[in-house]
DNA sequence: AGCACGCCGACT
DNA sequence: GTCGGCGTGCTC
């Protein structure tokens, strides 16, 4: 028997399944799906099976080394997944499979050296190789890379060593997580024998009895540790046991739950609005059919779609199918977990940022062995190894957290419609402010749209004012804060009710320049301004993390004279106990939400009243719900609007829309106030409006005058090397190449340098071009980039080819 | 991607 | 004469 493994060398020679010779003592431990070390070249490596075969063409096919895992990671299911992804975001396999699984699968890879007979015996004519012998000789087996550290320049030495056979090298593949074992104790010998025993032991082993009795009155096993709390045992008196065959312990594996002794809130029995139920109804019905069907669900702000969401996951479970449920990262609060928790408990895994490796792969472990039918994440759930997959959801949809921004460059929407359609299973994407490329979608009836117009109890929406902030500085107001909103603030301080305050940037100031020289604070590494941050006194880098203290001096030309431009959360934090004495702020953004659990520390705080005013950035606009927030005011709408991005206006609308929503949920009305300098700006008007199919209609217009999606679809190209000339020239070549060999009906842009041109000391050029669904536009791309990274492989020039682009950055 | 093999310049 | 530069080719 033979196996077809895609190997840990994701590179274009390499991106093929090599053929493998199954040792029969490994056969009966392995499948297609299975995770292997096999040997590649001089070193060992892991790979997945993709196929058996009881022949091979290849001659020299070696053996497998070893099965990693007792379940294999992959399904039939996901491997076709895989091969998909490849072909359509352009990566290489192995980088496909290996983005489909928790981290804990990626091996890593360790080199030991050790002393062969021959090694011992040479006598070596330098010390300073003989010290390094008898080194190695002590500590052996000895970490090469650690080694190398250790020792710098004897490198070569080494590997004459080890040419000349004085040295041997293992390497081992090995797990970047150990699983979590619990010992346990089981009974060895019937009841009757231990009953007899029991009795037969001499009086004063009591606690030896009593455990006995125990383990007869149970009648399962138990944790060891368990065992000894409950009896305030000690571990001698069960090892005692033992010892005498009456009692064996075991290893048990254990999941790390991270939600164990957690009780969740259940919710009382929702009665559901008209719309509500008949969005279910329509769901439940296509989750009846056998054929896949994909659905829009847009439903504003309020209108419940959570409460569709866990009755027709709970249709789903009754029918015996599984579910995967999407949400935005920075959503996937407790709030959030809790409401599938209560209803689902145990059927039910999450996967977030916040676990550690361990818990995570124990989530999915507990996905993969089908011990639960609905998961809950990010992005990557949707890579959930269910194998009855009936009902997918992505909540947001229109959020840009889906698409994965490093290889393989997927959207998890289209993961989603792909998997859909290898299982029959039914997608539903919600959202108040679809992606225009999902309304689209909707309108060309090849998805179903629902939709639910009205907040729940039809509530009203909020009122929302736009403040022209130029008329303000016309007025001589020069703070940050407009009359109307500084009055707006004013009032419910007064009436002690709460408010949330959005800025789209953190830090303090969005760049630092001296005043004496003209000297603006620039990153060594990338070509970007550094950002202040107050709290530490520090200007960071927001692209590649440099960081340097002490801001206070011009590094230019020593000048004290230094000014902060830009407004930045910190910079409003201030302000705002500047303007109202004694306002309590909360404030919410990477910087105070960097360690685990935070996010929800204050989001509790919040909750409970200690403070008045929740600051943030992107991660509060949305899904939380406060009963006493009464306003909502946006410091500065026009923030995306500046960007090169032929969606900002898209972003802009869906954002306020989507901050607008989080005020006026529950008994108090809502008011939200915009405060702009380009208070005209349709994306602007439109979203005070709510009108969301108006929008839809203006932007599809400007989309199909400049040809962009989803009229036509566009592909990123990015080249970065540190040595200018050379992308320059590469990227020239690239273009030109591309004009020749693609159809003339699609559109070249470029080269020009990226609008970042610098990151971590490469340079960085691009260009895209525009086509219409073409069908093997991709697969000549294929060709064409598969033979300059083969061309170029000799060169430091990096070449990423974004497919469906959301960042043209 | 790694790593070995192999062919040309500056050192013991 | 050898060490070490990096171009070339291969990995089941």
């Amino acid at each position: 028997m033979y196996a077809q493994v895609i190997v840990d060398v994701p590179h274009v020679e390499t991106d093929k399944p090599f053929d493998y010779h199954i040792p029969s003592e490994l056969r009966p431990h392995l499948t297609i799906g299975s995770r292997v070390s096999a040997p590649f070249g001089n070193r060992k490596i892991q790979g997945y099976v993709v196929g058996l075969s009881e022949t091979t063409s290849v001659k020299k096919a070696r053996d497998l080394e070893d099965v990693l895992d007792v379940v294999p990671p992959l399904t039939p299911e996901l491997i076709e997944l895989g091969e998909w992804m490849s072909e359509r975001y352009l990566c290489r396999r192995y980088v496909s499979f290996q983005a489909m699984l928790p981290a804990a699968l990626r091996s890593s890879y360790k080199k030991s050296l050790s002393l062969t007979e021959d090694g011992k015996q040479i006598t070596l004519l330098i010390p300073q190789e003989r010290q390094l012998m008898r080194f190695i000789e002590e500590k052996q087996p000895i970490d090469y890379d650690q080694l190398l550290k250790n020792f710098p320049g004897e490198k070569s030495f080494l590997l004459k060593a080890l040419r000349e056979g004085w040295l041997q090298a293992e390497q081992v593949v090995k797990d970047k997580v150990t699983r979590k074992t619990l010992l346990y104790v089981i009974k060895a010998e019937s009841d009757q024998t231990l009953q007899q025993a029991a009795e037969a032991l001499p009086k004063q082993a009591s606690k030896q009895r009593e455990i006995l009795q125990f383990m007869l009155d149970l009648q399962h096993p138990i944790a060891l540790r368990d065992l000894l709390a409950q009896l305030s045992a000690s571990q001698s008196s069960a090892q005692a046991l033992v010892s005498k065959g009456l009692l064996k312990m075991e290893e048990v594996e254990e999941r790390r739950d991270p939600y164990a002794g957690r009780a969740f809130e259940q919710e009382a029995k929702v009665v559901f609005t008209p719309e509500q139920r008949e969005v279910i109804d329509e769901i439940v019905f296509a989750l009846n059919r056998p054929q896949p069907f994909s659905y829009l669900l847009r439903g504003v702000t309020g209108s419940g779609k959570t409460e569709v969401y866990l009755e027709t996951i709970e249709h789903c479970l009754q029918m015996d199918r599984q579910a995967i449920v999407l949400v935005p990262e920075i959503s996937l609060t407790p709030q959030m977990v809790n409401r599938f928790k209560a209803k689902f408990g145990d059927q039910v895994a999450v996967l977030h940022s916040g676990l550690s490796r361990g818990e995570r792969y124990d989530e999915w472990r507990m996905i993969r062995e089908g011990k639960v039918n609905v998961a809950v994440g990010a992005r990557s759930a949707i890579f959930a190894p269910f194998t009855k997959l009936g009902l997918i959801i992505i909540d947001e949809e229109h959020e840009g957290s889906y698409k994965q921004e490093e290889n393989p460059r997927y959207h998890a929407r289209e993961v989603a419609k792909k998997r859909a359609e290898l299982h029959g299973a039914v997608t539903v994407f919600g959202s108040a402010t679809p992606a225009l490329e999902s309304y689209y979608e909707a309108t060309k009836t090849e998805t179903g749209l629902l939709e639910m117009p009205y907040r729940v109890n039809r509530r009203p929406m909020p009122s929302v004012s736009v403040v022209d902030m130029r008329d303000e500085l016309k007025q001589g107001n020069r703070s940050m804060f407009s009359r109307l909103l500084a009055q707006g603030i004013e009032t419910r301080l007064s009436r002690g009710e709460q408010m949330v305050l959005f800025l789209n940037r953190r830090g303090f100031s969005t760049f630092v320049m001296c005043r004496s020289c003209g000297h603006s604070l620039q990153c060594p590494h990338c070509d970007i301004s550094l950002t202040y941050h107050r709290s530490n006194q520090t200007v960071r880098c927001h692209y590649c993390g440099h960081t340097e203290r002490d801001a206070s001096e011009c590094p230019d030309c020593g000048s004290k004279h230094i000014r902060y431009f830009g407004t930045g959360t910190q910079k409003v934090e201030e302000e705002l106990s500047r303007h109202f004495p004694g306002i309590r702020v909360i404030r919410m953004d990477v910087d105070t939400t960097g360690r685990k659990g935070s996010h929800e520390k204050w989001l509790t705080q919040f909750r409970e009243g200690k403070g008045e005013v929740l600051l943030g950035t992107q991660m509060i606009a949305k899904g939380l719900d406060f009963p006493k927030v009464t306003l909502v005011g946006v410091i500065a709408a026009d923030t995306i609007l500046g960007m090169p991005d032929f969606r900002a206006a898209e972003r802009t609308f869906q954002l306020l829309t989507q901050v607008g929503g989080r005020a006026g949920r529950h008994e108090l009305p809502g008011e939200v106030i915009i405060q702009s300098y380009n208070p005209d700006h349709y994306s602007i008007q439109l979203a005070k409006n709510h009108d969301f199919e108006k929008f839809f209609a203006m932007e599809m217009k400007h989309r199909y005058e400049q040809n962009y999606p989803p009229f036509y679809r566009l592909v990123l190209f990015t080249f970065s090397s540190p040595d200018v000339p050379l992308v320059v020239k590469k990227a020239d070549e690239w273009v030109k190449q591309l004009k020749r060999k693609l159809p003339s009906s699609v559109y070249l842009l470029g080269p020009v340098a990226s609008p970042i041109p610098r990151i971590k000391d490469r340079y960085r050029f691009q260009c895209m071009i525009k086509y219409r669904d073409e069908a093997d536009i991709l697969s000549q791309i294929k060709l064409l980039s598969d033979s300059f990274i083969y061309a170029n492989r000799n060169e430091d020039i990096g070449l990423t080819i974004d497919v469906d682009p959301h960042m043209l950055m």
